[in-house]
Order: C-alpha cells, then structure tokens, then sequence
DNA sequence: GATTTATGAAACCAAAAGGTACTATTTAAG
DNA sequence: CTTAAATAGTACCTTTTGGTTTCATAAATC
C-alpha cells in the first residue's frame, strides 16, 4: 500500500483522476466547505455550523470530498478533523488549464473590440 | 435583452455563475464533448459519432454545456453547430485559480521533501 | 461508573440525472 | 413534390443525489 505522499511524488497519474474531483466540485455546499477548509482545518460539527442541513447531510458531503481527495480526514480522540487537500483540486485546475489557451484568444479578440469601439468614438 | 458579447465586456459577474459550468463539468461525458469542440465546432450528430449513446442522449448534454454557458449553438440551416465558449470555462478555472497558493505551498514542501531524502542518500 | 459529546451508519424519501425509444418538424436533395 | 436527413421534443425508466430521522459507538467529563 503506497502512500498518498509517496504516489503524488512518483507519479502525475493525478491527471487521469479528475472524475472524482470534478463530481465533488459539482455541488455548491461543497464548493462552500472548501473554501471554509482553506481558512482553517475543522471537525464535522465545526463546518455543520455554517450550513443549514444536518450533520448527517454534512457527513456526505465530506465523504465525496475525501473520495475526490480534495480533503483529508485526521482522527483525534472522538474527533475527525478535516482538512483540505489542495493538490486534488489541483488535478481539476490542470485539466480546465489545457483550455487557457482559447479564452486567451478570446479575451485579445473582446479587448480588441473595445479598442476598436473607443478609438470609433474619438 | 443583451447580447452575450456585450455583458462580458461590460461586467464581471461571469466569477458569480460557477454552478452552471461546475454542473455541467461534472459529467465525464461532457468534458470529453468539450475536448472535442476544442478542437473543431461540430454538428449533433458529428459529436455523436464519438459517443456510444444515442443522439438524444448527446443533445441533453449538449443542452446542459450550453445552460452552463460552455458551448453556444448557432443554426445553419437544418444542422446545429455547437461551439466552445472557452469564457465560460475560465469562470471555474477562476474559482479553482483561488486556491493555487495553498497547493503551491504543498508542491513546494514536496519538492523539498525530495531534495532532502536525495541529501540523505548521498 | 454514568452522562454528555462527536461521530458513524443505516433506512428511507423526493427530486434530479442519464439513458432509451418514439414522434414531430424543418430543410436538403432527387 | 416526395423523400431522406438532421434535429427537437416528449414520455418513460432506472440510478444517483442530497436530504432527513433514528439508532449505535466511542471518547471525554462529572
């Protein structure tokens, strides 16, 4: 049994993963959960705080997360902390990466047509 | 009614409609109609062609692409030509580009991690 | 030791997702 | 003008999803 550190040192087969990053991106609680793990790691009543559903419902949502590998999960005494694992998202970053290239075409193309307009209006 | 041209010149408020595309990114079936349109816009049926499920099946991916705002369909007579709209892909790649400092902080201790098992075994 | 506290886990439910098959409509082509 | 092609749209089905409630466990705490 490889470690996680271990397999992410020797190998990009992250790239090839990105289902389960993707499927736990794919929900807006969990989006949110993220985003509050990035400020700090916390337990399961900890985030449950910030949401109105239950524990329960919260419970789901970080298992997908810690399926997708974009969080860990640390037991300490009765507690689990939580805690983001940013080189997961990373996988789906890279995979949404390979696609820069054509909103940077788009991007100097409307730039272009603003100028365009501007310099219609002097 | 604006045009969609306009309102990405005009506003930023492309970083607040992530659901869309974060939904219709979750589907492996869809990234892979994504991959394709990069690479040359297509017909229904030519995207159909790259599938093994029905045309209609296809067609509702495609719907749920374009409600994302990651493909626009243009008419051309009786066929459908649906093409990338690589802007709606960076507003989840925006999102994602967020936590980019906390795993370049990881890859940064990994690298070190390496450097110093390679120090050790000298 | 008895009692909270923090979770895990299972059963259940309604709605959404991903498919299919079939019908209708529009446009090209012979 | 008839026919074939490309697509839209609907009805239907099964699985997944996001949620709840309830019960069980394990670890702190009094």
């Amino acid at each position: 049994m490889i470690s996680e550190i271990q397999s992410d040192k020797l190998s990009n087969s992250n790239l090839i993963e990105t289902q389960g990053a993707f499927r736990a991106l794919s929900d807006p609680t969990r989006r949110g959960i993220l985003m509050l793990l990035s400020e700090q790691e916390m337990t399961i009543g900890d985030v449950s705080e910030h949401f109105d559903i239950t524990r329960a419902a919260v419970k789901k949502h970080l298992n997908i997360l810690e399926e997708g590998a974009l969080i860990s999960v640390h037991v300490s005494g009765r507690e689990r902390i939580n805690r983001l694992e940013p080189l997961g998202l990373k996988s789906a970053f890279d995979w949404l990466n390979y696609f820069n290239q054509f909103w940077d075409e788009k991007l100097s193309a409307l730039q272009q047509a603003v100028e365009d307009e501007q310099n219609n209006q002097k």
